[in-house]
DNA sequence: CGGATACTTAGCCTTGTGGCTCACTATTCG
DNA sequence: CGAATAGTGAGCCACAAGGCTAAGTATCCG
């Protein structure tokens, strides 16, 4: 437990920008071209594309290209490693409690 | 549900570095001195502060200064935004499971 | 008081990120 | 075929991120 995954890692960096996040949401309700993603976002294309790219090789997402339209889809077990990481991160929190009680516990034994 | 939010965002952005992940999960395990937490890295100490900063900047951490140490304790709140976004990700996916579901039902109550 | 400790501040440097334009390829449609 | 569509690729740019050193400040301890 703890150490340094890269794959984590990579998809927190996705995450951390709200552009991806928004296409991370859009894709929850369904696969999506990467035109039709881009749409709502002020910003050109080949900028765009630079984020699809993070997103993919972060693996949250997968894309395929079928005749000139590359389809976006979400891939919902990379998000998670982000839940496995909180969970570790509660864990390591109740141990703490845990050993807290006992203390208190000890104590109140031996006063 | 769903727009831009700053906090998220921050909190994201301080978790996306392995280093201040690290220094969380520390702080899990209860309060900690800046020199302390900076022990573990092969980095100065001024580097290490802007890790401290980011974090504290982000919610994460709070910290307060008594005589010459910095004290520093975890806020789990502040984690618990990521929490709400990967939910509100969950509710979004069933949302377009439920309307499959009935989809389907009703192409099957229409032969 | 004076030295050791625990940060802090300031400033520099390199790399990475996110955005742009312009030019190009590959499909699809009339 | 030829025009419109949907990405791609290349290369530039500004600024933020993460690291460093050197020097300064503010306790604490003997």
């Amino acid at each position: 437990m703890a150490h340094y995954s890269p794959a984590l890692d990579a998809v927190l960096v996705a995450l951390a920008d709200p552009t991806r996040r928004q296409v991370v949401q859009r894709l929850g309700r369904g696969p999506a071209s990467v035109g039709e993603l881009a749409r709502p976002f002020p910003m050109a294309l080949p900028s765009f594309m630079k984020h699809v790219r993070v997103l993919e090789s972060s693996g949250l997402i997968r894309t395929a290209k079928s005749g000139r339209v590359r389809t976006c889809t979400l891939d919902r077990e990379r998000l998670a490693l982000v839940d496995d990481w909180l969970a570790d991160q509660r864990q390591v929190w109740s141990d703490r409690t845990d050993r807290l009680e006992r203390l208190v516990t000890d104590l109140e034994g031996t006063p």
